[in-house]
DNA sequence: GAGGGGAGCGCG
DNA sequence: AAAGCGCGCTCCCCTC
């Protein structure tokens, strides 16, 4: 709502502005000193492992799987998080590991070749959707794709994505079907998961893992298209909850041998961070793309980006 | 003073 | 009438 205003007034616009300084200030520059533990110097979150229906891994106390990072004012809180003397952080991220998984699961010839030829698959899919050589994608068409392919993940329509894009119901819905003129598989693969949930009353991951939608059957329209919603995202969340759940157990038995000075710090979701000895910065990378690049073989390769630092900051 | 619930905002 | 998935924390209002 006033997201909306601001873009034409100053009084919504400062509103914002201010909200977003005082969460920063009372979530984060107020309390993480004070949740520093006096024993070892360090802050000590909670993972909780049966929380998000999905399967993810919940941090609290404090959540350290929220840390600002999309605002420069942001990033400073970011840049607090440091290596202890003579170590670095290292981050490793999967890249877009939820639309992989759609192009696994929806077996989309489309999709799987944009992941198999691109690098920057936001790209490839403007081109598509476009009808543009990849060389002439502009920022705007870039943009364009990527709210679509987020969008689908999380099962948005073309009311929310004009919303998103700022344009008008009917260009989205002709972006939407432009999609799937060329992904047709998606579609596919988004209507069976649909009847799926409807006759079985849950889906499931790639590994099996189910989540139950007791909604899927509801007489009131809302909550059983919000039980849709949720039958198309589980699939990929959960999917990629299950990689990265491998990928941990795999590294964590790796690092127990003992050859490298290296602990697992955070997961958050996508991403791991690492505390390493700077001698052992290659070897750890190494070893740790490697697993989470193994931890699950799909139809598309599961890339990792690395990141190395003094803070948390630089390391991505 | 404790705790529930909603709004709002931080992240993937 | 609502319209985008999954979380946790702070603030505020309210009740007990």
């Amino acid at each position: 709502m006033l997201q909306e205003l601001a873009e034409k007034y100053d009084l919504p616009r400062l509103i914002l502005e201010q909200r977003s300084i005082s969460k920063l200030k009372s979530t984060y520059t107020d309390k993480l000193p004070i949740q520093v533990k006096s024993t070892s110097g360090r802050i000590h979150s909670s993972f909780q492992q049966a929380i998000a229906a999905t399967g993810r891994l919940s941090s609290t106390d404090p959540n350290l799987q929220n840390i600002p990072i999309r605002t420069p004012e942001g990033r400073r809180v970011r840049k607090a998080f440091i290596a202890k003397e003579g170590f670095k952080l290292m981050a490793a991220d999967y890249s877009q590991v939820e639309l992989r998984i759609m192009a696994h699961l929806s077996r989309d010839a489309g999709l799987l070749s944009a992941f198999s030829s691109a690098e920057d698959v936001h790209k490839a899919t403007a081109a598509d959707v476009f009808n543009t050589p990849v060389d002439s994608v502009t920022a705007e068409q870039r943009r364009s794709a990527k709210a679509i392919n987020f969008g689908l993940i999380y099962g948005m329509s073309a009311f929310g994505l004009a919303k998103q894009l700022n344009i008008s119901r009917g260009e989205a819905q002709q972006y939407v079907e432009r999609y799937f003129e060329r992904y047709p598989g998606v579609r596919t693969y988004m209507d069976e998961t649909r009847v799926f949930a409807d006759e079985n009353g849950f889906v499931e991951t790639i590994f099996g893992r189910r989540l139950y939608l007791p909604g899927i059957t509801a007489s009131n329209a809302m909550i059983r298209k919000a039980a849709q919603r949720a039958a198309i995202n589980a699939p990929m969340q959960g999917s990629a909850a299950d990689i990265i759940k491998q990928a941990m157990i795999d590294i964590d038995r790796w690092l127990r041998i003992g050859d490298l000075d290296a602990s697992m710090l955070l997961q958050v979701h996508d991403e791991l961070v690492f505390e390493v000895r700077e001698k052992d910065v290659e070897l750890l990378s190494e070893g740790v793309k490697f697993r989470m690049m193994t931890a699950a073989s799909l139809e598309v390769p599961l890339l990792v980006d690395i990141g190395v630092g003094n803070n948390w900051d630089q390391a991505h």
